[in-house]
Formats: C-alpha cells, structure tokens, sequence
DNA sequence: TCCAATTAGTTTGCATGCAAAATATAATAC
DNA sequence: GTATTATATTTTGCATGCAAACTAATTGGA
C-alpha cells in the first residue's frame, strides 16, 4: 500500500508552495528597506504599470484576494503610498492612485529584481524560457477565476 | 522608464504565488471531504510515508513553518488523526504518529491526487519531466533552510 | 563538573488567503 | 418605473506563514 501518488515527491503543488513560500522570503528584507511586503509589492507593481485604476483591476493583474486587497490598500494609504478617488460613471467603484511618494518608490525598487536573481539557482536563458511557459499553461487555468 | 523588470508579467515569483493558490484551490473542495485543510494535508503525506516521526522531521519534510506546524498538529490531534508520543532519549522532542483514524484516512485520500491532476491543464510527460526539474532546481536552494 | 551555546518546541503579533455574509449601487427584466 | 438580479467592495471568522521572543532540555568546552 505505498500510494506513490500520495508521495510528497510526486507532488507538483508542493513543489509550488516551496517555491512560492521561499522566494517569498528572499524578497523579505529587500522590501523591509521599502516597509511593504510581497502583496503589497505585487499592488505596486500593478500600479506603476497602470495607474488610477480599480479594485477590481488590481485583484485582476495580481490574483490577490478580494477581501486581502481591501486590507492591503488601507495600509498602503496609511502609510501614504496610495490614495482613492471616487469614480463618477460608477459610485460602487474606487479608483486607486499611487501618491508622489508611491511614484518614487519605483526607482528605489528597481534594482530588486535583480538582487533575488542573483540569489536563485542559475538556469538558462532556455530553462527559464521553458520554465516561464510551462508556469504559463498551468496558471492559464486560473486567469479567470 | 518602464523598468521591464518590474512589470508583474516578468515576475517568476509572481507565477510561483498564481500557482501555488490555485493548485492549492482544486484541492480544498476535496480535502473537505477528508476535513483536513491542504497544509494538514502535507503533514497527513510525510507521516503516511514514515510515520512516529519528531515534529522537526515534519518540518524538514513539507517545510511547513515550525511555528504553524504546532497549530496545525495540535488541530490534527483533536480531530483524533495524529497523537503524541514521548521520546525517551530526548525529552524535548515529540514523537507524532498517526491513529487507525489518521491510517484510514489514507484509503480516502489516495483518489484525490488524479483528481485533481484531471482538472489541471494537459502537459505532456515530457513537459511534466522537465517542469519537475526546473522545479527542483529552483528549490534546491530551500531544501536547508 | 559547570556554564555557555545549541536545539526542540511553543507562543505571540502581524499580515495575508479565503469563503461567506453583508452593503451599496447599477443594470435588467417586466 | 419598480422589483429582481448582478456587480464592486467591505467585513467577518478561521487557518496559515513568518519573525522573534521564550521555555525546557541537551551538548560542548574550559
């Protein structure tokens, strides 16, 4: 009765949340220098590409939980990194708007990236190419949700 | 200034978060059933493979945070699944080990692997093989921790 | 042998992730 | 036009994930 489909070895999803959790952590203390962390920099990340949008935008590009992201932007305003504007076509709706300060966080973000890069195993131009589509077909599952 | 390295869809990390909720949501509808939540679930695959194990064998196995883990083993001994032994050599340990309850669960559970398998989208052995792989390399990083 | 350093687990405080219920507002059906 | 239905967001309750502080027990070294 040894089940091996039961194994941990054989389990993809494990493997993603091994991975999921531990680059997570390498982020920790590159964000702890910009006081936000991994969520809120995935809402950042989403608004330096397009700004003022809404909340349902953001839960869109970033797949953060409805009921987490109205956590996670009243701290980002706490800490004046965001602000709200009321959307005039539809009262139901905020719009959301990095802050000059929210804006120049960008700049002292930008050589994040690349730090974790450099703490990941090295792969290939061609293993990371394939890694990224393989991931793609698996979350093409989920852009709906 | 569109810093390319920014933007959410060049984030591997941001793939792995996608990934690692989603998968983890095909299975809750399932663990339901079994009334065990997907890290419990973790814990229930390393004792089915070896069981009377310390609670740092647990950690080093599904790289569950010590911390939460003796939430979650305390949740699983009183659904009556696990329970504590003594360690005669160290009495700082625990030794965890299933129960006939925590056993049978096994029988349950071993349809649930395919299931959810079934609702992920079709890669090939090949694409399969080589995501296993990129993954753990990406992971070997973790494995010490 | 005795004390400092280490190790196994637990506890605490904060930040999500998530389902489900609740609100407020808009869109549709009749 | 009004009731019904759908949408945008918030709230609530529970379960982690994680760092840091804490307790108890063991090990190592002088």
């Amino acid at each position: 009765m040894s089940y091996d489909q039961l194994k941990l070895k054989n389990q993809i999803c494990h493997r993603f949340y091994i991975a999921s959790n531990g680059i997570t952590r390498l982020y920790r203390p590159l964000l702890n220098e910009l006081d936000v962390t991994y969520p809120q920099y995935l809402v950042l990340m989403a608004l330096w590409e397009e700004d003022r949008v809404t909340i349902s935008s953001i839960v869109d590009q970033t797949h953060i939980d409805g009921g987490s992201l109205t956590l996670i932007l009243n701290k980002l305003k706490k800490k004046n990194i965001i602000e709200y504007l009321k959307d005039k076509q539809d009262r139901r709706s905020k719009i959301v708007k990095l802050t000059l300060k929210g804006e120049k966080l960008k700049e002292k973000a930008k050589e994040i990236p690349l730090k974790v890069a450099c703490q990941l195993p090295k792969l290939t131009n061609s293993e990371m190419k394939s890694l990224y589509t393989l991931l793609d077909k698996i979350n093409a599952q989920f852009k709906e949700d």
